[in-house]
DNA sequence: ACCATGACTATAA
DNA sequence: CTTATAGCCATGG
């Protein structure tokens, strides 16, 4: 059977592919452009990107925390990444979230 | 339907 | 810093 009706999976794997390298957004700021209900569904479907190719690591919690890396094949995955984006990373989180946020209004290209 | 779980968030103590 | 509470909701047993 298929049930190829536009699942929200696919529209957070859309969303996150378009965060450029060198900054990162958020669950909540996902699910809210989305209109999810809620910032859980946003960690879900990216539990699941695995098998995709997105850039996963670019999202954060709303302290700026890596809270998915124990998720990736490595639990320094994610951080190795976004530093070599030129995101600082401390103690699993990022310095000034503020600075590298990004939101999917930002959208240019 | 119920219950537990989770890459969440916010607030409070 | 840690716990607790509450709201959130798809998914699996």
């Amino acid at each position: 059977m298929i049930m190829s009706k536009d699942s929200y999976y696919d529209l957070v794997f859309e969303i996150t592919r378009r965060i450029p390298a060198g900054r990162v957004s958020t669950y909540g700021a996902i699910a809210d452009y989305l209109s999810l209900g809620s910032a859980r569904m946003v960690g879900w479907a990216l539990n699941k990107s695995s098998a995709h190719n997105i850039p996963a690591h670019r999202v954060v919690n709303s302290k700026g925390e890596l809270s998915g890396r124990a998720q990736f094949a490595a639990p320094d995955m994610m951080q190795n990444k976004l530093e070599a984006e030129g995101v600082e990373v401390k103690n699993d989180k990022v310095v000034n979230l503020k600075k590298y946020f990004w939101h999917p209004e930002e959208y240019d290209e």
